[in-house]
DNA sequence: CGCTTTAGGAACGCAAGCGTTCACTATTTG
DNA sequence: CAAATAGTGAACGCTTGCGTTCCTAAAGCG
């Protein structure tokens, strides 16, 4: 059996991945509060037994998808110059919120206002990772000498991600070039310059 | 009748106001999701019919509630030195994300996830004023010659905002004034200076 | 091929919240 | 004081989503 044009039973990682796919496809278009288990299940072509036989619920579902497609953080990147360094970190941020994820990303903002799992995944997975590596690729600039020292700081680290989320989250995907480039440009080199 | 101690039958204003603060007490308490009308009329002392003459959902009533505590804003800080001024805003921004409406704003960005109002109503009533006032102070002291023309930017009067918006969302309130002060001296003031 | 596991899909009872309505009563107004 | 207005509080039917259960059939394994 198994034509390949009709779509067959799926089971164990395959179905997993499919519910995945469903809930991210969910929260882009009922967002948060508009996902339900039955959603999830009509979505992904399965029942919700085979969704409760894995997750507790939907809060468990959901921080799991997420938490199962955020990217890996890649190493830094080093071309020995800070702006394109800086600019390449800038990159990745913006792209990674311009993507499916990033949007799944604002509904799980949505429901950090009282739920510490939540909130605990999105700094921890998400924003701690992305400063810190800001804050070493800084540091390392200002040991080679190309920016004041006392501009290695935390808050500094911040600055390009925090204007990038910020865009993100008041006018919505997508976060455009143009705008990365222009954060890089008048507001972090500036401040780098010795 | 009307004894000062025994609460009596309120109408009216009064009684909007009760029902406005109730709102506010559960939003802070159950978050956004948690509100029901219910909730509210219990907490302020009403029947849910009080609620419906006057607003036709949940929806409604909240946008209302938040739209009626929102501050105007005051007269822009003039006290002839740009850091005094711009941190008069910013401290400004920090009282309100650390108020009872600060809290209802978290929860309010929750419910943005689709629907647009709120996303409408949190831009044009909280930061867009603030962003304004911000960059009418950039552009006063640019005049006066106190910082680097160039500098008077959109996206520069944004970061100081932005730095404040993401530490309340992330760490939650209260954004102490330790903050606020660093990042007027380690960033705000930095991207000024001639 | 037969056995075990598990997906697919439907039905169920349950609880919560919505929005409405009604009778009752307090307050205001004239 | 009487009439009009409007708050209180309860009941109502309705819808939606939850979490469970059951049965059938497909997949994997020996």
């Amino acid at each position: 059996m198994a034509t390949p044009g009709a779509p067959t039973r799926r089971r164990g990682d395959a179905l997993e991945r499919a519910i995945y796919d469903a809930v991210f496809r969910q929260l882009q278009t009922v967002g948060y509060t508009g996902l339900t288990m039955e959603g999830v299940a009509g979505c992904a072509q399965t029942g919700k037994a085979a969704l409760y036989r894995r997750w507790p619920g939907k809060d468990d579902l959901v921080v799991d998808a997420i938490d199962h497609a955020l990217p890996s953080l890649a190493d830094l990147p080093d071309h020995g110059e800070v702006r394109e360094d800086l600019l390449e970190l800038l990159r990745r941020m913006a792209a990674m919120v311009n993507s499916p994820t990033g949007c799944a990303l604002q509904c799980l903002l949505a429901q950090a206002d009282r739920d510490h799992q939540f909130k605990a995944l999105l700094h921890e997975r998400v924003l701690a990772p992305r400063k810190a590596s800001f804050l070493a690729v800084l540091q390392r600039a200002a040991d080679r000498g190309q920016v004041r020292p006392e501009a290695a700081t935390q808050l500094v680290a911040e600055v390009g991600l925090a204007m990038v989320v910020q865009r993100f989250l008041v006018d919505g995907p997508p976060v455009p070039d143009d705008f990365v480039v222009s954060v890089l440009d008048e507001v972090v080199m500036p401040l780098l310059r010795r």
